[in-house]
DNA sequence: CGCCTAGGTTAACGACCGCTAACGGCCCTG
DNA sequence: CAGGGCCGTTAGCGGTCGTTAACCTAGGCG
């Protein structure tokens, strides 16, 4: 394993809370000094690790768009040559990511205009590659539908699978196997 | 008629531009000189029709509450009897909605927490109740399904109709026939 | 031992922001 | 024509926030 570390970093520390807080109160609604708090250091101490608030906000959104994106591609590859069964695995890593970092998935498509230009289209550009991921099998499942009713769907779908932060999930197998029935239901209707 | 008015008034103007700014760039992200501004007076002009800058946003959270709430009860009445009925109308009544009021439904989930405590009771009890509306129906029509999982998902076709925002409509039509195709297929799949 | 680096601390600055104060013009009405 | 709301204006206050500066301490190392 490359990137998994036994004991959190002082930087993935801060990373994590700063992810809470963005997510719970807005990236304009959090302070620095409430970040530093939440690791146990105060204020101007996170400047020894990050450039900046902004810097944190991007290395967030970058982080998941770039996983969402590798995760998906190896789900690709992994299934090849059968359109179902990509599309079912494509569900169910989005479904695990929703339900695994429930603030991430809040800010990725809440806080995106808050960054600096330059990473503001690298987070487009990948959220953009991720997309065409899912735009392709499902067209392959669904050839007489056009492709603007396709992006439509897809991102319809993204918004069902990325409404767990609003509820307080009765149980995670349960709530994974019933968003895995709404999104294949959702899809099948596409061409009904 | 009793709440349409021709031409819109100062106040309804203010709370137009306040509803496109803070789904733009937050509700911490708008100062008030931008909101004068968008609607042609300067900064603290404003103070002579609203409270301050949290009143806009607790008038605006509490009106979407509302009119969805009692559009829903409207749609509940007049197709009684007939559960299915009673969701398909609930879902095109939604749809309406979430393609004629974007902004609205950016702000209903993404700025509640900056609400006094008074005020977000309050929304949270609208909105709860317009759950329930939904709730209730889908329960009739899926009678097998525990009561947990039909919030989840009348909460997960929440997040798919109000996807709209990320997305360039291509053709009012013809999205608001996708997003209700869906929808359905979701619901559909919920005891399969 | 002496020193450098890593990772903290507190103080303070400059910018911004929400809001109030004080003021003025327009228009309707008696 | 006098007066009073209504609806603006500008000036400015008080607080907060992101960031920098200056300083301190512990630990590894030649």
């Amino acid at each position: 394993m490359s990137t998994s570390a036994a004991a959190p970093t002082r930087r993935e520390q801060i990373l994590s809370e700063a992810a809470r807080l963005f997510a719970e109160r807005g990236f304009h609604g959090v302070g620095v000094d409430e970040i530093g708090a939440a690791v146990g250091i105060s204020g101007p101490g996170l400047y020894r690790h990050f450039a900046g608030k902004d810097a944190m906000l991007a290395e967030l959104l970058v982080g998941i768009s770039e996983r969402l994106l590798t995760g998906g591609r190896r789900r690709v590859e992994e299934a090849d040559g059968d359109p179902a069964a990509v599309l079912a695995s494509l569900i169910d890593g989005h479904i695990d990511f929703a339900l695994d970092d429930r603030a991430l998935i809040t800010l990725h498509d809440r806080e995106l205009d808050r960054l600096r230009d330059a990473d503001r289209k690298l987070v487009r550009q990948l959220q953009r590659q991720y997309v065409e991921l899912w735009v392709a099998v499902v067209r392959e499942l669904h050839p007489g539908v056009g492709e603007a009713e396709v992006r439509v769907a897809v991102h319809a779908v993204f918004g069902l699978l990325n409404s767990t932060p609003h509820l307080g999930t009765p149980g995670r197998e349960a709530t994974e196997s019933l968003l895995r029935r709404l999104a294949h239901g959702a899809f099948r209707a596409l061409s009904a």
